[in-house]
DNA sequence: TGTAAGTCAATAGA
DNA sequence: TCTATTGACTTACA
């Protein structure tokens, strides 16, 4: 094909808006006629109207920029005013499980930061937002899917055999589910509050942990390696991801006309984005993977989330046996400490504070190697002191700590109107930590991890 | 070998 | 029943 026509074509094919599905509001879409056979899913490129010859992997390779963020908005609307669910739409539009596409949908990642592989789905979410037919083709497959189902569940038992279900290709029609024997699948390894707290923490002073590192967290922690490995991948991977939203949206929002964006649920400090935290320091792109950035915009979207929830129920068990912790996490050295290496566990500096207790490193400890078992345990040694633990009043007065950059209870203190002063007082910060990262470099200190 | 990206799939919560 | 979260795994890359 000829290049430039097709990409021409395509750019019109992948771009074009779709009227037609935004109106098609309520549910209301008709019952189609016929079954959209459709797709076969998955791997099953969507056909695209005088495209089909084009592979999926070639639209994407040719595909232009796309509005990651917009698309995933549009989409959500469409599904919900359909009442569409995320399983359907993911197993037979984009192949994906539910589970993927609930993540896609809530923290799509810029276009210039996904990989080929990882354009795909929104190549395909676009596609499918073309054709407003693809909706109805949709619906339709969930009434069969329904109807397949209750055919299923009322013919069971005696002929386990239903009918092949609909043609809608969604293969998870048990029958097929290879699922004979038994598992020996692992259980699924569901972290402790408290051991999250003390992995965020870990990683707040060393957002890349050396293996020995690791090792101890996993020995003091009572996890296994891996785990602690596959925390800090994930961990890090998806505080990215949170940045690339808190930017889009404050993007959006001084751009365009506030866009509103109603997903923009993960909208927490938003005025935490792109210019804040960033500011100065990361001017260049804080999009980047640069620890630094990313790392400490997280922390102020994920403390405010999770921690922001289990926090108190870590806290009240770290607060017993840890009184002040408060505080500890931010002290520590903001993520820009990265690559940096060593810890910054004096870093901390942050907290000349009242109490030294309150320190970071302090309330980052963990008695003595002693693996902790039981919740008990692990409470009473691990000083979870979740940001949020640190009442939002205490932590808005240690004006100097790294505090105000990570924990979310700043944001609580500083409300919007205030961005202005926080932007000013997070850029101080960043340089503060800079400097202390640079000390805390050229320092070798030994590291030490204690939870 | 380590990291990032992308996903799966179990599970919790609404 | 649906969505969000998250530990684990796979693949690609430097």
């Amino acid at each position: 094909m000829s290049s430039s026509e097709s990409v021409k074509s395509l750019t019109e094919l992948v771009q074009q808006p779709c009227p037609a599905i935004e109106t098609s509001k309520e549910g209301k879409l008709q019952e189609a006629s016929e079954p959209a056979t459709s797709d076969p899913q998955s791997t099953a490129p969507l056909t695209l109207s005088g495209h089909s010859s084009l592979s999926i992997q070639e639209l994407v390779a040719m595909s232009p920029e796309l509005d990651t963020y917009g698309i995933t908005k549009r989409v959500k609307e469409v599904l919900t005013d359909n009442n569409l669910g995320q399983r359907l739409f993911g197993e037979t539009i984009l192949g994906l499980t539910q589970g993927s596409v609930s993540d896609l949908l809530a923290r799509p990642k810029p276009w210039h930061k996904l990989s080929l592989k990882g354009r795909e789905p929104f190549v395909r979410m676009q596609l499918w937002l073309n054709d407003p037919n693809n909706v109805e083709k949709l619906m339709d497959m969930k009434r069969m899917e329904k109807k397949a189902y209750m055919k299923r569940r009322h013919s069971s038992v005696s002929d386990s055999q239903p009918s092949e279900s609909s043609s809608a290709g969604i293969d998870y029609c048990q029958g097929a589910s290879p699922q004979p024997q038994h598992q020996l699948k692992k259980p699924r390894v569901v972290l402790a509050p408290e051991e999250k707290e003390a992995l965020k923490r870990a990683y707040q002073q060393k957002p890349y942990p050396s293996p020995k590192t690791i090792e101890e967290l996993a020995t003091q922690l009572n996890l296994k390696t891996s785990t602690v490995i596959n925390w800090f991948h994930n961990y890090r991977s998806r505080i990215r991801r949170e940045l690339f939203i808190e930017e889009i949206q404050a993007g959006g929002q001084s751009q365009a006309g506030a866009s509103d964006s109603p997903s923009a649920r993960s909208g927490r400090v938003a005025h935490s984005s792109e210019g804040d935290s960033c500011d100065g320091v990361d001017a260049d792109g804080p999009a980047d993977a640069k620890p630094g950035g990313p790392e400490a915009e997280e922390f102020s979207s994920t403390t405010a989330k999770s921690q922001g929830g289990r926090a108190a129920s870590a806290s009240d068990a770290g607060e017993e046996a840890l009184p002040d912790a408060g505080s500890g996490e931010k002290p520590d050295s903001p993520p820009g400490s990265q690559h940096s290496g060593e810890i910054l566990e004096a870093a901390p500096n942050c907290a000349p504070e009242e109490d030294a207790s309150t320190s970071v490193a302090s309330t980052a400890t963990l008695p003595g190697g002693r693996p902790c078992r039981s919740a008990e345990e692990s409470a009473e040694r691990i000083p979870i002191v979740p940001s949020t633990s640190s009442t939002p009043a205490v932590s808005c007065q240690r004006t100097n700590s790294l505090e105000s950059l990570f924990s979310f209870s700043e944001a609580a203190c500083s409300k919007n109107t205030r961005d202005n002063s926080l932007r000013k007082k997070k850029a101080a910060n960043l340089n503060s930590i800079i400097h202390r990262l640079e000390k805390a470099a050229s320092r070798e200190e030994p590291v030490e991890w204690e939870f």
